[in-house]
DNA sequence: CTATTTACTCAGATCGTTTGACTTAATCGC
DNA sequence: GCGATTAAGTCAAACGATCTGAGTAAATAG
């Protein structure tokens, strides 16, 4: 569990940290990287001319300004490096490649209700073989799947509008690692879309959120410290089956009055309808507010992101709901942000998300956090071998 | 926010790891520590000696077991070091002494409703001095306090049972720090629960488990991978204002229908002079079972630890109601520990999680998550210098 | 045109970890 | 019983990533 450090494991991390420094924040001149890392500059220099030699960031040139050396800049050098996201639904397959700066370069579907899992991965393997072939084949580093929650739970996984037949007992990981023959990696979509989110859009601001997806169920993801928090078997994230109404809809889970059958894209079409959007609105809103309430208490994030497959207008919909939300933690006096954000990552955010697990995955600070000078007890002596 | 590693970095970080594995899994031979945090026995032994020359381990003599030379085993001196744990509640002041073994050697308290901050941390300041002169001086590590949680959320601290009047707008880390003159830590009282728990509870078999904090009103606090979770504002588990219920009990939140109405101690000292315990427990138990089947599909813990100043035997009640839970994503083949399981650590959890938190924050393990061998675009030539 | 400032680089020093040989203390097999 | 084997631990030298300090390049200030 609990693992020591040596020199052979700081120096990837250090190069993690370098690159993941220049995606988020570049382009920086080395003394800036070294500065925010808390290295030396000799460290970031050494770092990012390998970095540079292998093509993962671009040098542009130093621009005068006021005394002294005009500092070039790194940044990603976007050609650096691609990668395949595959986002499995009951529907088909879509799947995506992008490069290091999380632009989709190519797209691919397959339109097929309720594939089986043999079927899925013969198509999959084709379509990321086909994309790696539109690369540098050295520049691809792996490839990512999403598909909908949760994972091996007979019960849940294997109902309802997001249900994949014939999945039952599949092991996803060593399945797409098989039909891929890259690094291979496999998420939760609105663990996913969250990834995406964190990466490629509010994510340059805000290192602690709640991700919702809304997607044909209702999913969710937290982000903390600016890492996706996967729970104990990688499910987290089931707020659609929150039971918010009590004696409400039975839900093909089993139990009643679960927040998707009143927030999803499936109770939209649902319910529209019925009572047309408007009331679908209405009678939504209510538990909307309830439902970021429960998140407020009980993740106390930065903000709430309102992602997901639901399109921009219906979200924006959703999200003027939010305007005057009940009291809950989240009602401090020095917010920076909205309690309540649309999310900045298109429809892609599941593919993006999806394929650039791989590069977090093969780059990436999964980070060893600076240990605090909190009354440190080895303040000097530590330095000095015992004899 | 993202941190580069050197060796001075490192060689803390690996004496927080080895003495952590020695507290966690206890008594071991070197080799073993070496084996379980990917070092050599050589370095484990520098450490070790470190940290036996400076009281923190003891060495116990190797008992012979087959073949080959009989490993001495290390184990954590208990009285390496001691701490201060203070919990402050509006019904007065309580404090403890622990040893590094987590054992409360001594306890003071003031009994005093609605105190205000000034006098609070007089009577801390005074407590803190007195339990410092009854351990070794240079042995005492630092203190730990604890309160009833929101922090700084003025429409939630301030109402309620678990008011504390008079305290709006106090820097509690900072005047904990003056009043103790040692290093001092602050921390909601369910998470520091939990992180008792975590510390010599269920956390030596568990590292992913909500911990479901019963006391006046209701808590709870996510332990994943071994870390408390503490959201954005150190204030995530507010579960108790989740709303549950639609239209149910006004809230001196603000809201309507707050588990916290229904199951907390005040809830019960509420309701069962009216409905009798069994009418209470009754009551509750559909909204109890609501709550494990929320926390289970937003957090996806490996169990849910039912703890907090509730007697042993509500809790176990509450714990038969537990019984029969509703579908969940929880509800999994191959779970290894039960739904729901009783807190290990008893009424002092808070006052020894608070304490032991400067413990952890000046020894323990902010880990650097081993980088995994997922293609490693840096293989081989990465140990290369480039010219 | 010189002094100053700033970013970067080179070469050598530093220091925690590793490596490999050695020591110690037990059991196994003849 | 006694040498061979096994296993844990220690010593001293090697390793290697980072740091240190001197040196270089390119801008501005005066």
């Amino acid at each position: 569990m609990l693992k020591g450090t040596n020199q052979e494991v700081g120096r990837p991390h250090n190069r993690r940290i370098v690159l993941e420094t220049i995606r988020q924040h570049g382009p920086l001149p080395r003394v800036e990287i070294a500065r925010r890392i808390g290295l030396t500059t000799q460290t970031v220099s050494t770092i990012t001319s390998e970095l540079h030699e292998r093509g993962f960031v671009a040098l542009r040139p130093g621009v005068p300004k006021g005394r002294g050396f005009p500092a070039p800049s790194l940044e990603i050098n976007p050609d650096g490096g691609y990668a395949c996201g595959v986002y499995v639904t009951p529907r088909g397959l879509e799947a995506g490649l992008i490069n290091l700066s999380g632009k989709v370069l190519a797209r691919k579907a397959v339109s097929a209700p309720q594939m089986s899992a043999d079927t899925a991965f013969a198509h999959i393997g084709a379509m990321v073989r086909e994309m790696v072939a539109d690369c540098p084949r050295e520049r691809f580093i792996g490839a990512g799947m999403a598909m909908p929650g949760p994972f091996d739970i007979e019960s849940m996984s294997f109902v309802g509008p997001t249900t994949m037949e014939g999945w039952r007992g599949v092991d996803v990981g060593d399945r797409l690692q098989k039909a891929v023959g890259y690094p291979a990696f496999v998420e939760v979509d609105s663990a996913a879309a969250a990834h995406c989110e964190r990466l490629y859009g509010v994510g340059e601001e805000l290192f602690n959120f709640y991700y919702l997806y809304m997607g044909v169920g209702l999913g969710g993801c937290v982000i903390y410290d600016g890492q996706v928090i996967r729970g104990a078997w990688g499910n987290a994230g089931e707020i659609g089956h929150v039971p918010l109404v009590p004696d409400g809809d039975p839900c093909p889970c089993g139990n009643h009055g679960c927040l998707e059958r009143y927030l999803s894209l499936e109770a939209y079409a649902r319910r529209t309808p019925v009572i047309g959007e408007a009331g679908w609105l209405e009678e939504t809103a209510p538990l909307l507010r309830s439902a970021i309430v429960t998140i407020e208490n009980l993740f106390d994030p930065e903000t709430i992101v309102l992602g997901g497959l639901a399109p921009v207008e219906l979200r924006l919909k959703l999200l003027a709901l939010t305007a005057d939300l009940p009291n809950s933690l989240a009602a401090r006096q020095d917010r920076q942000h909205p309690r309540v954000i649309l999310s900045r990552c298109g429809t892609d955010a599941v593919l993006r998300g999806a394929a650039s697990l791989a590069i977090t995955q093969v780059f990436s600070p999964r980070l060893p956090a600076p240990p605090r000078a909190a009354g440190d007890l080895f303040a000097k002596a530590g330095r000095a071998r015992i004899e």
